[in-house]
DNA sequence: CACATTTAATAAGTACACTTATTATAAGCA
DNA sequence: TGCTTATAATAAGTGTACTTATTAAATGTG
């Protein structure tokens, strides 16, 4: 009646996008809980550990984040002392990251209760939806990759 | 060969929806570059259109946001001076909000530039490939909107 | 070799997105 | 009415997620 200019939140993409976003950290923040990792930290991890060496750059293009955003990450990380960042002697701007022992052995733990978050994320889908939705999911990412602030490049992984 | 604990994450689901939302937030950003809003703040500037004199608490509720991250957002509206705070006479806890002429105004220039990148969030999908995917993504929403810490109501909306 | 350009990392600033704690007010009840 | 409980908003703290600017070091070219 009184409403103007009105539209429905519930069926913008960049809504339903961003809640989603919301609702599969807040599932994988309940399961992970006593880890005290984020997503963000638990893909550095895992990268750092598959790529012992690798710099923040490269690091950054791998996980799909800011360099600068990166940095903060790995101060966090460094500080709870489960990497460890080395000077390169190739090259004196570069920080080489390695997974301190601690840092290896919170990420052997918290690779079962990953997966079991990332399952309940689709917990609603049947099987077939659940392929389909990864598979619309994975186009509309790689489609529009470029327009990403934080372009993914896998390259080297 | 070295690897160990190997995960592509590209096949976990929330690294895709987190990247799924950096990109839908850049195309946002770079469609409605002229106007200086984020997504967050048109959604607050169209409810608050829609529902003049809605609470912040309610409003959080509307837009799926933490209350105080809604506070916030207010702030730097109200800062901007597209939103104003009035004191509720009923109730002396509560901030009642009301669009500015400029924030009317804002709102209607970034109405068709948003639709436009809402749009092009989803342009690289057919026309039934979009509708599998907001159905699918509606589903996921709606089922796991407890689990959000930010869970919607859009009653009163 | 000198000089311009590029690059890796950091710093500072803005904006979400949550958490827990605090404050003020309101509402329920004995 | 007095007291407990609930609620709206704010404050402080952590962690993404970006921006632009700066610094130091490497690289490319004349």
């Amino acid at each position: 009646m009184k409403k103007r200019l009105s539209i429905n939140l519930d069926e913008q993409p960049g809504h339903l996008i961003r809640r989603m976003h919301q609702i599969s950290v807040g599932i994988f923040m309940a399961e992970t809980e006593s880890l005290e990792l984020t997503p963000i930290q638990f893909a550095a991890l895992q990268t750092v550990n598959n790529n012992p060496g690798i710099d923040q750059k490269t690091l950054a293009r791998v996980i799909a984040l800011d360099s600068s955003t990166t940095g903060g990450v790995i101060d966090r990380l460094q500080s709870r002392e489960m990497i460890e960042r080395r000077a390169s002697e190739s090259d004196r701007r570069v920080h080489l990251l390695f997974l301190t022992p601690q840092g290896e052995s919170k990420l052997k733990d918290a690779m079962p209760i990953m997966l079991k978050a990332q399952e309940r994320i689709l917990s609603p889908l049947s099987d077939h939806e659940k392929q389909t939705f990864m598979s619309l999911l994975s186009q509309l990412v790689n489609s529009n990759n470029e327009f990403s602030r934080a372009p993914s490049n896998t390259k080297g992984k």
